[in-house]
DNA sequence: ATTTACGTTTACGTAAACGTCAATTACTTT
DNA sequence: AAAGTAATTGACGTTTACGTAAACGTAAAT
């Protein structure tokens, strides 16, 4: 239930689009704390009507990043870099290069990220499988 | 290049298998600060002969494991219930089924964070895009 | 008018995962 | 024998990512 008073600057110039810090907090389940310290980190920069924090559409999509981000093990500094390059306006070759030299690095990380994910994934599975083994033996044994 | 010394008590049981703490830190490049607060954790149990420590081709396996745990965003408290579910003698049938819930629960986490991985992997790949055809543009404005 | 709910700031606390000495021991190399 | 090298045991320090408590503001509901 996104937040709506309809009668201020803030919410007729981002009509209807808006959501209050527990409603991001109940959506994905993150404390109104942890939220606010991602502000603190420089990740999130909500509106602002005096004392309020007002929470944009890119906001929420920013947040889900950084919870996916945060699953993936990466910490909020380097979540925090990615955002960086995303927002970058790259004015000059160099800048651009530097950018696509950026993404190739995580992506190696990713591609590791993803051959650990399918080795545990496999020896879970085959430890699953003697764990049946030695039930249905107990089980037989009765 | 596994310890050897030939004459002691460990090294004749466990012939040529052992490690010092120097070679898995090398090999795995983590600090040997590190691999003593694994051990701590309790995560790694090596042989001592003295206050020395010697690590066998088990610890050398569980260190990759923990390794590769920590590289997946688990906590060393987490990759340690892991090993206690692996190392568990399941006498009785309530056991085996409370460690297959506690193996589906872990594999329910990685199919989760498989599919973090494939998208944000998507998603830098549309981005590595865009930049890639920015640079072409910029190149031809030459 | 006041309770209730929600939000804010400030500040201190904490758990995890080591890093970084410092002091000591043990072995080997010279 | 002296010096160097590798390892060990404390013990305190540090960073990250919040938790928690206090004290206050605002607005709606009773």
């Amino acid at each position: 239930m996104p937040v709506n008073t309809d009668k201020t600057d803030i919410s007729s110039t981002y009509k209807r689009k808006l959501y209050s810090i527990s409603d991001l907090s109940k959506e994905f389940d993150v404390t109104t704390r942890a939220i606010r310290f991602y502000e603190d980190a420089g990740l999130l920069s909500p509106l602002r009507e005096g004392r309020s924090r007002y929470y944009t559409v890119r906001d929420r999509t920013r947040l889900k990043l950084i919870l996916r981000g945060k699953r993936l093990g990466f910490s909020l500094n380097e979540i925090g870099e990615m955002f960086r390059l995303y927002d970058a306006e790259p004015g000059e070759v160099a800048q651009l290069n530097h950018i696509l030299d950026k993404i190739n690095e995580k992506m190696h990380l990713l591609e590791r990220q993803l051959e650990d994910v399918q080795i545990v994934m496999q020896e879970l599975q085959e430890f699953r499988q003697q764990c049946r083994e030695r039930l249905e033996q107990m089980i037989a044994d009765t």
